[in-house]
DNA sequence: GGATGAATGTTAGCTTGCTAATTATTAGTC
DNA sequence: GACTAATAATTAGCAAGCTAACATTCATCC
């Protein structure tokens, strides 16, 4: 039983490696006061060229509209985010950061570089490359088998923000 | 900003083919009335040759105690476990599978495998391997940097049941 | 230009993870 | 043998995701 053939290592291997990354950064973010998921919306603001709406940035982060309206009012309380009525729709609200938050963002950001580069460190460029490939394949079979039956795909505005996402 | 450099895909990857994994498995089991993360604890019981308290089981899951505790208090409303006195220790619960439960957990097994094998089906054999000893050696790396100023890593029980892990 | 349908943000309520603090029991120390 | 420390499970309360249902506003189609 302890030993496991390779393909049964993956999925476990997979989630690991994911739920680990995501420990380091935020426990080297806590200090900012920014813990778990709230950097994440700040970072894809800071990155995205255009402002932003409610909507557009729960599909860059790939969350719920309704997930992030509590969110943003947490991260606006404490001031990291403000809601601005956008113009061409008084339904629709941009999401702007504030000074505070652009400032920290520089710092996360040099922070997701670094810790990209130690996670990573133990692999040759070559096998950084031949893993992404594959595992672009897999997602790529993971998308196609987990929308069996669904509608069919939507929006390529994403693109700009991350990159093609599922739903 | 879309075309990015592999090393910035191999975090986005990661957490993609690991959402959309379980994403995969939940769609499918949710017919068996096990949505979400409810099936885990039973396929680690089914797995495991020896009896389990909360907190070996607890921790062959990587979760906290207290979040097994309520996970626990469904699961036996809905007659899938049963908590027993453990002999040895008063403090201490068995926690056993129903018949209901090792029934659904053949058909579980099945579903995982069936869904491993396809989800695997675009990488060639020596691309599995090749990847999961990458993805080890990045999951071994990330654990020392998880673990930085930590209290010394504890019991070699685990493995027993999946594997060793964090904390 | 008025009715219908779609889209935006919101609220309410559920799930499932966490930490901190409590209780009961065991183990270890003097 | 009694006191202290550690361990098993629990409770309470927070965080952050989800779906369903709504109100408001926009867009479309006669």
């Amino acid at each position: 039983m302890t030993a496991q053939c390779p393909e049964q290592s993956f999925g476990h291997l997979v989630r690991d490696v994911s739920t680990l990354w995501r420990e380091i950064v935020d426990r080297r973010l806590e200090p900012l006061g920014l813990s778990a998921a709230r950097w994440q919306p700040l970072v894809v603001l800071y990155r995205a060229n255009i402002p932003l709406t409610q909507t557009m940035l729960a599909g860059a982060l790939d969350i719920e509209a309704p997930s992030l309206v509590r969110l943003l009012d947490r991260l606006s309380h404490d001031g990291w985010v403000e809601r601005r009525h956008c113009p061409q729709d008084r339904r629709a609200y941009h999401v702007v950061l504030t000074d505070k938050a652009m400032d920290a963002c520089a710092d996360i950001e040099q922070v997701l570089a670094e810790t990209r580069r130690e996670v990573l460190g133990s692999l040759t460029p070559h096998e950084i490359v031949a893993c992404v490939d594959a595992l672009e394949r897999v997602r790529q079979r993971a998308l196609h088998l987990r929308h069996d039956g669904d509608p069919p795909p939507e929006s390529p505005l994403q693109d700009v923000l991350r990159k093609p996402r599922r739903t």
